[in-house]
DNA sequence: ATTCTGACGTGGG
DNA sequence: CCCCACGCCAGAA
């Protein structure tokens, strides 16, 4: 086995969880935060793995540009939307709006 | 082992 | 801002 990379998606979802209500943030941050800034698509990659664990708040994850990249992976066509939307988050055309104000960078806030 | 894929990011034009 | 090409690396076939 490889607890390296055992540990690089367990590190993703701990970080995932530590996203406050209401914030977003994005998958090369999080793979900055963990070092493996190179590895930003495994952190996508990761959280298409997290749909077993139901803690990890996905569709707080987005690309650098606050768009919902990853809103076809859930389950219905706009429940990310719908989730970030019940967080007071504003979505529009898969574009979060205030993107900077809402981004929560893990490397500076943590 | 080899090849392809992808919820990404960066840099140049 | 947009578009394009390239790099990146863990899994799947």
């Amino acid at each position: 086995m490889k607890p390296e990379s055992l540990n690089f998606f367990n590190q993703v979802y701990e970080v995932a969880k530590l996203i406050p209500y209401g914030r977003v943030t994005s998958y090369g941050a999080i793979a900055n935060y963990l070092g493996a800034s190179r590895s930003a698509r495994m952190v996508g990659y990761a959280m298409n793995a997290s749909h077993s664990m139901e803690n990890i708040p996905a569709h707080r994850v987005v690309n650098r540009k606050g768009l919902l990249t990853g809103k076809h992976h859930f389950d219905g066509t706009n429940l990310m939307q719908q989730l970030l939307e019940s967080e007071g988050i504003k979505v529009l055309e898969n574009q979060i709006q205030n993107f900077e104000t809402i981004f929560w960078n893990p490397s500076k806030e943590l």
